[in-house]
DNA sequence: ATTTAACAAGGTATTTTTACGGTAACACGA
DNA sequence: TCGTGTTACCGTAAAAATACCTTGTTAAAT
């Protein structure tokens, strides 16, 4: 019963990567790659022809639109579709975000060819497919569920210019409104991450993703 | 006189795209893959055994031994194996230093399978394979080539702590000296990098690698 | 209907950071 | 020997950051 083959799609912005994947997996018998796609944008359009998809691999980070909001999109608009992260980092958020957007589950680029094969026929059959990776964060995540660390929009503006050279003036400026709200925002977040400083907010922005620099 | 296969070697820590793209370019006729490493060491162990290996492609940001390194160990000990460095971003540091360390060129991951296999072909012909890439960034480095951007080695040391959350009353005693003397120390670095605040010099300290967090 | 959270703002005081002035010992190469 | 760079220190004053107090509006949640 099991005789076809799997079709699956790859979403990757790497042109090197994404081919290669693709030569690789067409060398298992149990896979068929049947399209490419070079970020969530160029997906929406290629799945249109190709709706019988069973298998994205999609990567996280693409310019244009990003595996989050890909995944979002596909699970609102093609459901039966599964969805396999592929990253380069063992990065907490990054998983628990993936698996929140609708993924069935998460690899490392560094895994071997043959764990991928496995967790694309088990996603087939399950629906699912739960390595050490994400079942250890799973449960880091749900013990370290801190309600303390969630940050409004402002906060998140305010967090980015606190990494520029501008003083809390100019960023009040910037953001057109009082210093003092700016101060407000300042020791709102210093309460909530028990930080005391400037620096440590830049350092702690920077380490979580929430400043690009 | 040019029917042998060029005998290339793949050395990048993702096994998926180190097989991937072993599988993508063992199509090409023009190309064999001898070897693959995960890491510089790993490298280190295989090229014994694989000497006459003419072309390595090199990714840059690699546990053990990255990128750099490996290219410097290899120019060192196999002067006559051409290296082509694979990176995932168009970064300018990146980008001269892996020159500087000896690579005879530089591509993106997200180039296409065919602009590879130009760049290895050239790369044994000419011993350089010199694309838009290279050549602007090559340009932009010459025109700011910036003497001053050059530090000592307490202001390193200095630096480091201004990432951390003590003032620098805090950082002086950790030092060992006069609060005044760190007040050198980042009036110093102030004026090589034209910035104005803590929170510049950690930023910039992050951005180039001067700052683990 | 009341609580809760986000947003916005004012006042006052202290500590830290930053700017700018100067001096001196020491090593190193020209 | 002369300069140059590094390290090291002192003082003063202004600007910025931080701490702790307060009030109020709005919208969502209960």
């Amino acid at each position: 019963m099991e005789n076809e083959k799997i079709d699956i799609a790859i979403v990757d912005d790497h042109t090197l990567f994404r081919s290669g994947l693709a030569s690789l997996l067409s060398e298992f018998k149990e896979i068929s790659v049947i399209f490419e796609a070079k970020n969530g944008v160029d997906l929406q359009e290629k799945i249109k022809n190709e709706a019988n998809v069973q298998v994205i691999l999609m990567d996280i980070n693409m310019p244009i639109m990003d595996g989050y909001d890909t995944t979002k999109w596909i699970k609102a608009n093609y459901p039966r579709v599964h969805i396999l992260a592929l990253s380069m980092f063992e990065d907490e958020k990054a998983i628990i975000g993936m698996l929140k957007a609708g993924a069935g589950g998460y690899m490392l680029k560094e895994s071997k060819p043959s764990e991928l094969l496995t967790a694309v026929k088990t996603i087939v059959e399950k629906g699912f497919y739960i390595n050490d990776l994400v079942s250890g964060r799973l449960l880091i995540s749900l013990k370290n569920e801190n309600p303390k660390a969630t940050f409004s929009e402002k906060e998140l503006i305010f967090l980015q210019f606190c990494s520029t050279e501008l003083t809390y003036k100019e960023i009040a400026s910037e953001m057109n409104i009082s210093p003092r709200t700016v101060d407000n925002y300042r020791e709102s977040l210093f309460a909530k991450l028990n930080i005391k400083s400037r620096t440590g907010l830049v350092v702690y922005g920077i380490k979580h993703n929430l400043i690009t620099i």
